[in-house]
RNA sequence: GGAGAGGUGACCGAGUGGCUUAAGGUGCACGCCUGGAACGCGUGUGUACGCGAGUACCGUGAGUUCGAAUCUCACCCUCUCCGCCA
């Protein structure tokens, strides 16, 4: 969210950021005309109440002077007034939950180091690690790998629940938990960050702070009769742990990591990613999020991206890292950068990470402020997150990346520990 | 699900209709003191909106009143005990 003196007095450059999305900028024009009307209101209400607080204080003063002839004129004053007081908080109550639908969907500005685009095709290539693996033979997609090996089963997973679920089973499930268990060790004990475990059933104003709501609802599996959502990802409880809270910043950075189940609906995405592990209704994923200060968010992008490909690195997966093109960037992010590894099966590059820097954006929804040091007044943090890594797609880009020509899948040397001591 | 207790500022905690513009304490900031520090003393210390005077905010929402942290109603949450249960 902006702040409303922010929009009003920038307008044109929120129009023009939100033009660069290639998103519609009439909200805005709504914006300034309902802004005008509710500060009418608040002068002329905010006057009368005023009036009401030194005339309640006068009749105090006369009722204990026993003077109530005197008080008798003031209370019949302050009853007219009060008809007119409740007309006002009315309609500012009407005018300001208008105001406050279109600010909860004014999306976060663009960093100017974003290019404008209008889709993926159009995000930026900022450098690549390693080289994609040659083979000599023609490696297969990780579906027909799984299946064939007896790992991979989507059919039952169909009966069970449905399209888009996946049942692991014997080394493939090994792996998976193999994985999660790498990341976390590596993110706790060699990048400093905090291990969570959070809830994963999280209510409508955690929704609302990080940015899903009220704007994405359709992308979100709700709980029937409760105010609860299953979470699209981590970064949802995680970042909410501060919410309404002031930190000290001498506790700055926070970094924290959670490794956790995400639920998506898939909306809209009917024909896309059918086969495979790729795109699930529930797959696992380990997340980064860091709460910094304002001066300190774009280094610690970097860094936090950095943490990221790390992961990779050590896997020895091919990669490359894309800066998101303004079109392609999410409604609460400033700045985002793709890490998207390579998939020899299907001879393409495909997301496995996304690391993003909201700025104050979900520090404002959620009220998330720190105490400068020396300084009195509390200001908001900045806060960041990214995928550190979608567990289920590396679990495709090592099944596709070690294939071997009997089927068989090779280990990465920095997982055999984990592997083997499960056996 | 049943019974009870409670939700007040960064934190603890007073406060049952108008000297509350929320006591007191802790923490924090600044100053004095000190060679430097601790201790001590003093001052200050929330958020939102508004150019500002100011207005609003004591779990949430509605109500009573000239006036509500304080009274009424509904709801939410936390804790304790009982029941059920991984």
């Amino acid at each position: 969210m902006l702040e409303l003196r922010f929009i009003r007095e920038n307008i044109e450059l929120v129009k023009a950021k939100t033009a660069k999305r290639g998103l519609d900028t009439a909200m805005l024009d709504r914006f300034m005309a309902i802004d005008a009307r509710r500060l009418a209101i608040l002068s002329e209400v905010e006057g009368l109440k005023n009036r009401r607080n030194t005339a309640s204080k006068e009749i105090a003063d006369f009722k204990k002077a026993a003077d109530h002839a005197s008080a008798e004129p003031l209370i019949l004053e302050m009853k007219e007034a009060n008809s007119r007081i409740k007309e006002l908080d009315e309609e500012l109550s009407a005018v300001q939950e208008s105001l406050q639908d279109i600010v909860m969907s004014v999306p976060n500005l663009c960093d100017d180091s974003v290019p404008e685009g209008r889709d993926d095709s159009d995000n930026i290539e900022v450098r690549t690690w390693g080289d994609k693996p040659s083979f000599s033979f023609t490696p297969k997609a990780h579906w027909d790998i799984g299946v064939e090996l007896g790992v991979l089963d989507f059919e039952r997973a169909a009966k069970i629940s449905g399209s888009r679920f996946a049942l692991l089973s014997g080394q493939a499930a090994r792996m998976e938990r193999a994985l999660a268990n790498f990341m976390l060790d590596l993110h706790t004990g060699e990048h400093g960050y905090t291990e969570i475990l959070p809830p994963y059933l999280v209510n409508t104003p955690s929704m609302t702070a990080t940015g899903q709501l009220p704007k994405f609802e359709e992308d979100l599996f709700k709980i029937k009769d409760w105010d609860l959502y299953l979470i699209p990802t981590a970064e949802v409880p995680v970042t909410n742990i501060h919410r309404d809270e002031t930190l000290e910043e001498r506790d700055l950075p926070l970094k924290y990591t959670a490794f956790t189940p995400c639920f998506r609906s898939e909306a809209g995405s009917y024909g896309r990613d059918t086969r495979g592990l790729i795109r699930q209704h529930q797959f696992n994923k380990v997340e980064l999020v860091k709460f910094t200060t304002p001066e300190s968010s774009f280094d610690e992008l970097e860094s936090l991206l950095a943490n990221a490909e790390k992961v990779l690195q050590l896997l020895g997966l091919h990669y490359r890292v894309v800066t998101l093109c303004s079109g392609d960037l999410g409604f609460s992010a400033t700045k985002t950068y793709d890490i998207e590894v390579w998939l020899p099966g299907q001879e393409a590059y495909r997301e496995i990470s996304s690391c993003s820097n909201f700025l104050d954006f979900q520090a404002r929804r959620g009220a998330v402020r720190y105490r400068p040091e020396g300084e009195k007044k509390s200001k908001l943090v900045h806060t960041l997150n990214g995928s550190g890594l979608a567990v289920g797609r590396t679990l495709v880009a090592i099944m596709e990346n070690y294939q071997q020509e009997d089927g068989s899948i090779g280990v990465p040397d920095v997982l055999k520990p984990y592997v083997e001591s499960r056996l």
